[in-house]
DNA sequence: CGGCACGTTGAGTGCCCTCAATGCCGGTGG
DNA sequence: CCACCGGCATTGAGGGCACTCAACGTGCCG
């Protein structure tokens, strides 16, 4: 069963697929459709759902009392988001890209309720994320601005990379900004490892948001930087 | 490298209170005691059990391939280490002062095999740690030298320090290396802010791995340092 | 056309890194 | 006992990378 998500303001999204439904009980998985500039859930909210996506992209971030925002990750096609911190979201996760999602009821994260398979995956989606996490640990504190940006692009082109002749193209759904607050730098920065990669013949780049990589072998190299 | 080995060579010890005992099948909980210089687990290992932190403090690395290592965390009493990613250990884990352990098999994490109650808290500790990992992020890509080290330090003293009249003794059985590389700064950047806290009066220190706590409101500031 | 959001580019500064020297402490051997 | 050494921490001098501040270009929308 689908739901599609609307025009309107944001909303608390994680409560529509069980609010009123007569197989309440039983609905321990749907899936849903929502339109990009929505919020899938905010930081605090009741995680009563745990998401997989299925198409589309997700924002994660999370804002300092200070003002200054971390984007903890973007979510893509076969991530799983939403992970509750106790019974709490402990983010807010704003949909970027016009996604799909399968929505899990969280009792099938932590107690198996409804499928022992679905249990096992979210269980295991949830220890990834902890080793995953821990790789951009790396990122954050020993890359140097040009090796956050060619890693960023390399593991987006990777993920999302689609094939285009010779080159591979990929789309950069999020903004500057985004890029910059999840990789810890500024935007100016961010921009100017772009214009390096673009002089270098590395990448081009036809809009903002749209970068065919030319030279893989080059980015991977300007990724991993071991001089 | 960084840290004197101990006294014996290091050995797989999660591997220990298992082998040859006669109870093996029903073991989903023991008690193990580990002296300082040991290696709990390595990075590739199997992961057959998860370690809860009775006493003592543990360290957890891991290692890029052009040598640059990052410390993903210090476990302290409370805490849960040993994770897995899949069914392997994603970082090594020291033990840096004499530590007990409880010990749970992997699948009473998995799949609840022995105590429900232990899975739930399992589950509910590995919930946690994506949380917490998530505050790091902020730590690592957005805080001042001063503000990373200030936050450690006051971490630490919350949750480890001992009343000392008006002040709060911490033991810091890390070294300056373990703690730059957990905080992604160099050995000399964190020496120069612990002097620079010295001087300021905030803190005392008895020896590199002693220190006092005279001011925490002035520690709790230069932590956010929202200037 | 003006206003705005976003991205790019330039100039200058500052924080933290690099490199280097020194001090301290424990272990070891003369 | 002292001399020597290696590991660790501290301190200083200097430089570079990324930040700050600012200007400009572009596309979108009223």
């Amino acid at each position: 069963m689908y739901v599609t998500l609307p025009t309107e303001p944001a909303f608390p999204a994680a409560s529509l697929p069980m609010r009123g439904s007569p197989k309440r009980r039983a609905a321990f998985q749907r899936t849903l459709r929502c339109a990009e500039g929505h919020t899938l859930f905010y930081e605090g909210d009741e995680a009563e759902m745990i998401y997989q996506i299925k198409s589309g992209v997700v924002r994660l971030t999370r804002v300092l009392e200070n003002g200054r925002r971390q984007v903890i990750s973007f979510g893509l096609p076969g991530d799983f988001v939403g992970f509750p911190d106790g019974d709490r979201h402990h983010s807010d996760c704003e949909i970027i890209a016009p996604a799909e999602f399968i929505a899990h009821s969280r009792r099938a994260l932590e107690s198996g309720e409804g499928n022992v398979e679905t249990h096992r995956r979210l269980l295991h989606a949830a220890l990834q994320e902890i080793s995953a996490m821990q790789d951009h640990f790396m990122m954050l504190a020993r890359k140097s601005a040009m090796e956050k940006v060619a890693s960023f692009l390399l593991v987006l082109s990777q993920r999302t990379g689609i094939g285009f002749g010779a080159q591979l193209a990929v789309s950069l759904p999020m903004s500057r900004a985004d890029i910059a607050d999840f990789l810890g730098l500024t935007i100016e920065t961010v921009s100017r490892c772009f214009s390096q990669l673009r002089k270098d013949g590395v990448i081009v780049l036809d809009t903002p948001q749209s970068v065919r990589v030319r030279d893989a072998a080059a980015l991977r190299r300007a990724a991993l930087s071991t001089e």
